[in-house]
DNA sequence: CTGTTAGCGCTTTCAT
DNA sequence: ATGAAAGCGCTAACAG
């Protein structure tokens, strides 16, 4: 017990005792067991971490601000990577569950029944990010997609622009592409232009090459119009440099907006419209809340859930 | 115990107890609780890897192919991100070898004498990727970057290129990037090529906006040179973005290569030359490496240290 | 300031 | 096929 104490640098212990206890310790190359002591304490330093992508670096931002938040507090973070589907995001939480984290932060507040559920069950602090749901399960980090989206038809808009179109992903996984879709078509309806102009293609984590293509599928089918919204930055992208290849003029002949601010957009030629999101900055908040929820729990308080809308800005460059 | 029997699946539970079983756990929300396991058997399921940066599509592939293999397997990563700094591997060792992992997955063969000792004495299964250390601390899953940066330098001597420069970054914390230039100068001075030419500049993690920015210098300095090796297809891209802004025809003017095969380097226009890796394949052999040399361990073997060298391509597209 | 007792939730081993 | 006993290494709580 004193040797306990002692290495957790107790005050309780005397000079003399604790440094014979040091000294033993160096003879011997003792080495505290930390499964034994999480056992024991029944806190584990975990917090469970969800995104869709890690190799998106909007998520990769976020991650960073989690972890410098997270790191010097001595927590772990137990990552997980759902690849866009809420089934992946349930079997990961079950398995998380196991590893008894004593924080979950999640990416977007779509989850299955059985998900919910589970994190009922826990009774542990909860996180959503990146997204506004309608009943959140905790905590909440996030700004609404949804008006994203209509931002970015009005500013398109207001360019001048009156035949635009969306081009995302087929399924509705991608729950924040779905938000910003439906920002789009709340926008052109409400500004009386023409609607549905949806390319739905390809699985999420919009990929430039999907961007390539979908311009195909859009120029077919609406060739008059003069402004893509891209749900990301990456496939934007890639309407961008097939617009190159075929020598269709960006911004003059076809405005392009996407999402996300990824490096790319910042220093593409010509540079990218787009809309821009503190992701680092959700990481930290979100790493705060679970902080001070925990400190919380300890001192036996159950805090009252905090909600954080964060900006997104338009940011003009030169496609739209 | 009977439960615990039933829940790992073993077959000495009969079919009638397992269902009653079975049904409970669901209705109570029952999870076992690994952190008891994993003190009961000594077996705490963890990997530890550390990566340069998660926010580069090359390692979180090689993340990805991990999680492919290590994930069915039960094991759950520990994932820390060096920012490129031996100080900072160090510090993170330090701190998840404290978790008691079962293996841990570096990323390159260079380390400080601390980060030496503590996995010496850690005693664990170690693979080193992405790099081929002279003396590899244990099993090794990596190719030259020597070798790659020579064999674009050959190429772009093949297709006629003579006053070839290179750009990366400014510090030798990349040991990659440093390996990749030291290839350069290799094969510079072997084709009788001007040497030297070379823009080092900004922190690692070369970025896009960090090779406009090279272009710049390198042109004010050589303003002769015909082709560019960069460091990365990030970089690679910034030039290209550069000449595109400064009306420098690529390849014509100037021909530009990168290094990694990033999706950006496909979907470009025009789509820039640079060399492949199976970033997800590394992770993958890597865990499967983990994966036997635990297995050897539960029979009490000591496996030999493994050896996997990586081919890379170079991938001939438009820039050069 | 130091020591004793009990127990965290599981698995291993042995008994039935 | 199931159950009982013991123990993994630590720490909380209490006693001296």
């Amino acid at each position: 017990m004193t040797v306990s104490r002692a290495l957790r640098s107790d005050a309780l212990v005397s000079k003399q005792t604790r440094d014979r206890i040091l000294t033993a310790v160096n003879q011997t190359g003792y080495v505290p067991d930390a499964t034994a002591r999480m056992f024991a304490t029944g806190r584990t330093g975990f917090v469970a971490v969800l995104v869709p992508s890690l190799n998106n670096s909007n998520f990769a931002d976020t991650v960073r601000g989690l972890s410098e938040v997270l790191d010097p507090a001595g927590v772990q973070m137990l990552l997980g990577d759902t690849e866009y589907t809420l089934s992946r995001e349930e079997s990961l939480i079950a398995t998380l569950l196991q590893r008894r984290p004593e924080a979950i932060i999640l990416t977007g507040g779509d989850h299955t029944a059985r998900t919910r559920k589970m994190l009922a069950a826990a009774n542990i602090p909860l996180v959503e990010t990146w997204d506004i749901p309608k009943e959140p399960l905790g905590h909440l980090v996030g700004f609404s997609n949804r008006e994203a989206g209509a931002a970015m038809v009005r500013y398109l808009h207001k360019r001048g622009r009156r035949r635009i179109a969306f081009i995302g992903g087929a399924t509705n996984t991608d729950t924040r592409g779905s938000e910003r879709r439906a920002g789009y078509q709340h926008a052109v309806h409400e500004l009386r232009l023409p609607v549905g102009r949806i390319v739905a293609l390809g699985k999420p984590s919009a990929s430039m090459s999907h961007g390539a293509k979908a311009l195909d599928l859009m120029l077919a089918r609406w060739p008059d119009t003069d402004a893509v919204l891209c749900v990301s930055d990456l496939s934007a992208f890639g309407v961008l440099a097939e617009c190159q290849r075929r020598g269709i003029e960006v911004p003059n002949r076809l405005a392009l907006a996407g999402f996300g601010d990824f490096e790319v957009a910042r220093c593409c030629h010509p540079p990218l419209t787009t809309v821009a999101v503190d992701c680092v900055g959700i990481g930290r908040r979100a790493a705060h809340i679970v902080l001070d929820a925990l400190e919380a729990r300890r001192r036996g308080e159950v805090p009252a859930p905090e909600t954080t809308i964060v900006e997104f800005h338009v940011v003009e460059r030169e496609t739209a």
